[in-house]
DNA sequence: CAGTTCGTTCAATTCTGATTGAACGAATAA
DNA sequence: TTATTCGTTCAATCAGAATTGAACGAACTG
């Protein structure tokens, strides 16, 4: 259904999506991702796969990855449109939605991993410590940098939940 | 200074450069500084640039290139060993310090550019609707959701300044 | 003064990961 | 049924960034 468009966009909606695209670049994601989303968010309907390639330019194989991408992070969802048998995408533009998502998914997790990596660690020191390894002050000043780092994850892990509450 | 440690790690501080590499790494900050930063975090005394390479097992032009980076973000200073003509290493261990000029020095401007970038497109899209580029409707919808973008920009803004003072 | 030692720079290489074309299976249409 | 359309997958390619070796200039040393 977007037909409209036939092959081009209108220069504030090109220059979104090429925002968006370097935006999740920056984020270590595949820009081509950070473009569909862009090109979605300001669609005023649902977009095909086949017209997603041909508006950004890209292969269908990018479209498909990229959609499937962002459908996992609920950032956009499949409309049903009738008598058209393809697939259609729509953004959520629900971002503070998305970014609790987000964080859940994401951040929470790798936070989580980072604490037990660093319990670990403080384990891990203990034993080079008995295994004669450390010279007394190295053990000393390791354990308290890592004490500090440590204090500084939880009061990490106490923020987030605020801060999305503040959003 | 580093002769106690000849050429290898105590495991504790070999995985700890191992994960502050990959933290950096997912970043998008290259690899190697991430390890110079940890391995200088956990060192307890400053560190050459030959230290760190044959620590790390990397060449001294990535020593040099990593140093000279965390040198300019002031995560770690250069420290005169009396004696020793080469530059020593140590990292600067307040990490609020460093989320405070890291959020000065990045996220700040980076959003302060993404909110004109915003307006910028605010006036692009009045632009493109005078030119007859777009139906009312398209017009309405990307307003509508460019400043949805927006607020949700100026609340970021907002947010920041009062986490890192939580921090 | 030559001879070292340091640290930096830069062109060349290597790695990583995004992107693509082609092939495939499933679903629809004729 | 056969033919077509659609979306996904996968091996191959491509691009961009990290890393390196080699060369250089500056600062020291004897």
């Amino acid at each position: 259904m977007a037909e409209t468009l036939s092959s081009s966009l209108p220069s504030s909606r090109r220059e979104f999506v090429e925002t968006a695209g370097r935006l999740c670049q920056r984020f270590g994601l595949p820009r081509s991702t950070g473009q569909i989303y862009g090109l979605l968010y300001l669609a005023p309907s649902p977009l095909s796969l086949d017209d997603i390639a041909e508006l950004l330019s890209i292969s269908k194989a990018s479209a498909s990855t990229g959609t499937r991408q962002l459908l996992s992070w609920h950032a956009i969802k499949q409309i049903w449109v009738p008598g058209d048998r393809r697939d259609h995408f729509e953004a959520v533009g629900d971002l503070h939605d998305l970014l609790r998502a987000g964080y859940e998914k994401f951040f929470r997790p790798k936070l989580e991993r980072s604490v037990s990596k660093m319990d670990h660690l403080l384990v891990c020191l203990e034993a080079d410590r008995k295994a004669g390894l450390l010279t007394k002050e190295e053990h000393a000043f390791c354990k308290e940098r890592l004490a500090h780092l440590r204090s500084l994850q939880t009061r990490v892990q106490k923020l987030l939940p605020l801060a999305e509450k503040f959003l």
